[in-house]
DNA sequence: TGTCCTCGAGTTCC
DNA sequence: CTCGAGGACA
């Protein structure tokens, strides 16, 4: 029994329709989509989920009641002789495993327990279109429509490239594919449109069935198609009896295969070939948006059968969208170790590329004020570079009438005492006027135990709390004096917990002066300043002493830089913290070996995971051999270390034609000098 | 002064 | 990874 819908969710639904119908006909009708396939996807799922919730507010013209792909009245109709199925999704490994599980229970009532075997096919975002053949002549290609009926675009279909007007073999066969386009076409042909001040295209699948609807196929040949066959029926020679072998027939007759296709045992390997392709998707220069699944074995696909709507012996496996919508619930702020407020929005949880996001940063003023974002409102959110979650815009349909800007406060309790904030006259972040807030010495600390600084292992952010909170430190030097007595008393902590956190921080007594400075916290000193600096006054005593010119004059630090040094020397407390730091900790002034310096003056950027080394490791490398490191390619870089799932770096490195090596060839190039 | 490059700082989830 | 800003160089 269904509770009665709340005000607020029928409001909801209103805003829902109204949104999908106005999305829906900019891109249908006008072709001017203004926000993605897979957000108005993730709007239209909302919708649903409701509907399906509270039944009563489903409605005749809801959105959800429209039949997708009905046929277009300017094209002659051709009704489908082989019913033009759909596929049912699954989403989740859970989801392929149910339809793994369903697929034996249903073959065991006739074969016993039997095992079958998959095909997984890549499942390419495209616009199926159904060949017909008499006699091995091309006589008419269809689109599916809405798989009983489809337009007849048989005049388009012909100047397809990859489409055979003529088999290999006198035979008569219906054969189904995917008609796509490639991402540097689509570049080209918006490219030219640009020029024209026409719209663009959105993606490649809007292309193509824009392409494929037009009414003069002159228009459609200038745009360069192709097409994947992946299915026959109606073969007037015997049909193979794996979907495998069926692939091959269609090769044999002239037709192009996507060649990326598997024989899985099991659904094991169904979800390792998913995985895979996760992560391999943007490679091609197709869209990929998920992996069909076959039965493999003709007999058992027939046994199987169709349901009312769709085979029972396949399924498109989706990947997870790149692109959902959801709602921002709060914006809250967070200081930095530098006392930076950054404004970030807490969602209702979604699940996007693969992971659950319930928060994302905001930037900064400036970014609230281009995004227009305001508490409640419908956002449109993906991954940056596939880990960092990013607001693309708002939904503005959505909003209601009486939301208000968001304002940008003038205080942010976290910052202590009344919480007051500043921005300084040409930034774009706002500051904390009291730079001693507890929630910026807490991020210090964390600085200070991080990787690249003091590296104390067992030294993480909960700890550091714990240890705050029940004060047992107060500044850095306090790290150095506990004691295994204090931290006995804390929860969570026994005997070997205990031993360890003294153990790894005994381990850090002796340290690197590059790494010694870069834990004290002075702005914009970082990893690589930190290590300029080191090379020049050798001690940290020098350092302290330094005068101005002195730091001008090295290579990378300018008069910001060298003032914010002199600044930070120049407090009391700093001094004081340097000197009872040195108490404890010994700073190895290590004379560098200046051994060969093979690649002195060639740069490199690494980017993606590497098979062996993690990156820490292969930078030391280079820079061991006299090379240097960056963070981001320019001309000016030599070499990109590639490893598996490289980001924008290598697209830049393409770009730039910069040269590309992979870990093997790094660890060649390092022992060959 | 303008442009290109590099570094610092902040970020999310598992 | 991205953004902003500091620094080098023409």
């Amino acid at each position: 029994m269904n509770r009665e819908a709340p005000k607020e969710v029928r409001e909801r639904l209103e805003h829902l329709k109204k949104t999908i119908e106005h999305h829906r006909y900019l891109y249908h009708v006008l072709d001017k989509p203004e926000i993605s396939d897979e957000a108005l996807d993730s709007l239209k799922n909302e919708l649903v989920t409701i509907e399906t919730r509270y039944p009563e507010l489903l409605t005749p013209d809801s959105p959800s009641q429209r039949v997708a792909g009905e046929p277009l009245p300017e094209f002659v109709k051709i009704k489908h002789e082989i019913p033009q199925w759909s596929f049912n999704d699954a989403f989740t490994e859970e989801d392929i495993t149910e339809f793994d599980a369903r697929v034996k229970r249903f073959l065991n009532e006739k074969y016993g327990n039997v095992s079958p075997e998959y095909v997984c096919e890549l499942k390419i975002d495209g616009l199926k279109i159904v060949l017909t053949y008499e006699k091995g002549f091309l006589i008419t290609g269809a689109t599916r429509g809405n798989g009983k009926v489809g337009e007849d675009v048989t005049l388009n279909v012909r100047t397809i490239g990859s489409v055979p007007l003529r088999l290999k073999e006198d035979v008569d066969v219906v054969v189904e594919g995917e008609a796509w386009i490639g991402s540097k076409e689509l570049e080209r042909i918006n490219k030219e449109r640009a020029k024209k001040k026409e719209p663009l295209f959105a993606n490649p699948r809007n292309l193509v069935a824009g392409s494929i609807r037009q009414l003069d196929p002159k228009v459609v040949a200038s745009r360069n198609l192709e097409f994947f066959a992946y299915d026959m029926a109606r073969f007037s020679e015997k049909i193979p009896n794996e979907q495998i072998g069926e692939l091959e027939e269609l090769k044999k007759l002239g037709f192009r295969v996507n060649p990326n296709f598997e024989l899985c045992r099991d659904v094991h390997d169904v979800i390792l070939y998913w995985r895979k392709w996760q992560k391999k998707k943007d490679k091609e220069s197709y869209w990929i948006d998920g992996v069909a699944v076959k039965v493999s074995k003709r007999e058992y696909q027939d046994a199987l059968g169709y349901t009312g709507k769709a085979p029972r012996f396949a399924i498109a496996f989706k990947f997870p969208p790149e692109q959902v919508t959801t709602v921002v619930e709060d914006i809250v702020f967070q200081v930095g170790r530098t006392g930076v407020i950054t404004p970030v929005a807490n969602l209702t949880p979604v699940s996007v590329a693969g992971t659950t996001v319930s928060r994302a940063t905001l930037h900064n003023e400036d970014e609230i004020n281009r995004l227009d974002v305001r508490i409640g409102d419908t956002v449109i959110l993906q991954k940056a570079g596939d880990v960092i979650p990013d607001i693309v815009s708002v939904v503005k349909e959505m909003r209601d009438k009486n939301s208000k800007p968001y304002k940008f406060p003038t205080k942010v309790a976290a910052c202590g005492d009344d919480g007051k904030i500043e921005r300084i006259q040409g930034q774009a972040a706002w500051r904390c006027v009291n730079k001693n807030s507890f929630a910026q010495q807490k991020r210090k600390f964390y600085h200070f135990v991080s990787k690249h600084a003091f590296d104390i292992v067992h030294m993480g952010p909960k700890n550091i709390d714990l240890l705050l909170e029940h004060g047992l430190i107060a500044n850095f030097d306090d790290i150095f004096t506990l004691k295994k007595g204090d931290l006995l008393g804390l929860p969570r902590f026994a005997e070997k917990s205990a031993d360890k956190l003294l153990g790894s921080i005994e381990e850090r007594k002796k340290i690197s002066l590059p790494r010694f400075i870069t834990s004290l916290s002075i702005p914009n000193v970082g990893e690589e300043t930190a290590e300029d600096l080191a090379l020049k006054f050798g001690t940290i005593e020098n350092l302290e002493h330094a005068e101005l010119p002195e730091l001008e004059n090295i290579s990378g630090v300018g008069g910001v830089v060298a003032q914010s040094v002199l600044d930070w020397f120049a407090e009391k407390e700093n001094k004081e913290l340097v000197r009872k730091l040195l108490r404890h900790v010994h700073v190895l002034h290590e004379t560098k070996k200046h051994g060969p310096a093979p690649f002195a003056g060639k740069r490199f950027v690494i980017t993606g995971t590497l098979p062996t080394l993690s990156r820490d490791e292969a930078a030391q490398k280079i820079k061991d051999l006299g090379g240097d490191v960056s963070s981001a390619v320019s001309s000016n870089t030599d070499f990109v270390v590639a490893g598996e799932g490289p980001g924008s770096k290598y697209d830049k490195a393409k770009e730039l034609g910069v040269e590309i090596i992979d870990e093997e060839e790094l660890l060649r190039l390092l022992k060959k000098r």
